[in-house]
DNA sequence: CTGTTAGCGCGTTCAC
DNA sequence: GTGAACGCGCTAACAG
């Protein structure tokens, strides 16, 4: 038994087709004898509309795209989740572009703006370049930023400018001068993310506020990994004044800076403060004091923004969210 | 300026629409001249076929929908991220469904028995009901479970009975034979997780085959987090004749006895081996021993299932991973 | 080999 | 208020 069609509807309710559809469609111009005609058709049809067909007819998909490099990191599933709680309640389907490397994220961009595949694009993380902008534009298609910002594209972002004054600020207000930093590369993050170089000019803003000169040496910048920060870290430590706390990029660099003092037979926080970025599900466990993002949050607002968006275009929208210190157990004055 | 249709493409050329069509979908009756006048004609209109034209008039969605809780925990990533691989590079799209609950999940499915929203479907660790099941048969849709069985579906599974006996074989390799199993509800578990009752299994089996009697004690079973784990692990500690060696049915949980532990100023691996399940992130780096799941693999034989399935309809196929025993720091010989 | 035509299922004028 | 006809862009079957 092949689905039923709008015209079985029309014919057992003994209508046209533009009636049943008119139904559907909540348009009032309907006589409530024929309405209930066509429901009772519809409910003994077990029909549904093709939405298929329903697409190729409104000239729109209804689904949106939603395109991250998700599996990097566990930080973009909790995003997605956002996405995913907004979306949920929405007439849109989304689908997911998965985006690893560089090579696929332009033949992604590619391939959207040229086929009509969504009615709209959340970017998660990845700055689209001013050309990819513009293709975009032309083709007519909203997007909207999350985790990444663009004058010309709605975007929520998390302040990590703030965020990475706040770690710092947290360590100077504990009484720490000497505050080395851990960062991913500055210079050759492979989609030159932005939040590397706002935590670091939150870093230097805190310190200059305080009066505390920046010194080269207690900035060290490496892949993102445990191993790698550890590595940084034990060369911080074993310098001939070495820093009294360590801001890591990420909670899992600040695992490895934990990791190195251990080795080193440093006791944290006693010896060592530790401060790291993201508050990821292990850091509670390990009662890493860091600094939390909303990142559920920022997956919503962006899926909101751009739900508003497809309905009426407007100029581009600018959300900001802040983050939190969250206090635990690895950070102290110093010398306590 | 609109997308171009295949209409515009065979006026430029001037052919037929079916002509295109052909060179479009790799006929080979088409000479080689037309061919080119077409092919040229596409490059300069910078042509691509409309999908969701292509959609209706095909009859197929080109869309695979895939339907898991995948934000409960990192897993369901990893195995998503399996499908992804393998979906990437194929033509279809696939589409996610988040299912947090029951009665999202009863949704879900009554909603895609019903419409033509996708060509088949993978169910990651969800086991439909008999009559799910029947009313997929039914719509004729392919299915393909991820980590859940069904006599009628298609399904890869990982070998818990295996991955259950091969932990509790580890423990009792080392000598113990007072040792503690910590689970996740048997009974209440809200979809009726095989898993759970399969990893209990293999902890029974791997006792009955080394001729040590099982103590219903030394079994204890609790919500899946860190604190209910810690919460039963002291209870266990703290029996008159304690375990030596607890299995926990997951890292996280291991990581709570781990804490109990702890707390009770027990050694491990000296005082106390533990073992945990699923070798999640985290794990390596406190040196865990644990069982590994191939769940990046899992979920790409599982779509590569589906494609086929898509393809050439066929038997119910199974495929059984087995799983591997990550030797880390947290088991030991009894009082070592 | 290739042009033409009839659907795919629905939304939407346009007359009645 | 309502039905009939047309179009969305493409594929497939049918003539030629």
């Amino acid at each position: 038994m092949a689905n039923a069609t709008i015209r079985d509807v029309a014919k057992k309710a003994g209508v046209g087709v533009g009636t049943v559809s008119r139904v559907l469609n909540q348009s009032t111009a309907v006589s409530a004898a024929t309405r209930s005609k066509v429901q009772t058709a519809i409910a003994e049809l077990d029909y549904t509309p093709s939405p298929i067909a329903r697409r190729l007819s409104l000239g729109r998909t209804m689904t949106i795209g939603v395109i991250a490099p998700f599996f990097i990191r566990p930080s973009y599933v909790e995003r997605l989740r956002g996405v995913d709680v907004v979306l949920a309640d929405s007439e849109y389907d989304f689908i997911i572009y998965n985006v690893e490397t560089v090579a696929r994220r332009d033949a992604c961009f590619h391939d959207i703006s040229r086929q009509e595949r969504v009615d709209g694009l959340l970017i998660i993380t990845l700055p689209p370049t001013d050309e990819e902008v513009a293709r975009l534009k032309q083709a007519n298609i909203p997007a909207v930023l999350v985790d990444g910002g663009h004058p010309q594209i709605s975007h929520v972002m998390i302040d990590d400018v703030a965020g990475g004054y706040q770690a710092t600020r947290h360590l100077i207000d504990l009484g720490h001068r000497k505050i080395g930093y851990i960062s991913d590369l500055l210079q050759e993050s492979p989609f030159g993310f932005r939040p590397v170089a706002d935590r670091y000019q939150g870093y230097r803003n805190a310190l200059a506020d305080a009066g505390i000169e920046f010194r080269t040496e207690y900035h060290r910048q490496g892949e993102l990994s445990r191993r790698e920060a550890s590595r940084l870290a034990h060369e911080l430590l074993t310098l001939p004044d070495p820093p009294t706390a360590i801001f890591a990029y990420s909670d899992t660099q600040a695992f490895g800076v934990l990791r190195a003092a251990q080795n080193l037979g440093l006791k944290v926080p006693e010896q060592l403060s530790v401060i790291g970025y993201d508050d990821i599900e292990i850091s509670e466990f390990l009662h890493l004091t860091t600094i939390r993002q909303h990142l559920l949050e920022s997956g919503q607002r962006g899926a909101e923004l751009l739900l508003a968006e497809i309905i009426h275009p407007g100029p581009p929208q600018e959300i900001i969210l802040p983050t939190d210190l969250v206090l635990r157990s690895t950070t102290a004055p110093p010398g306590s």
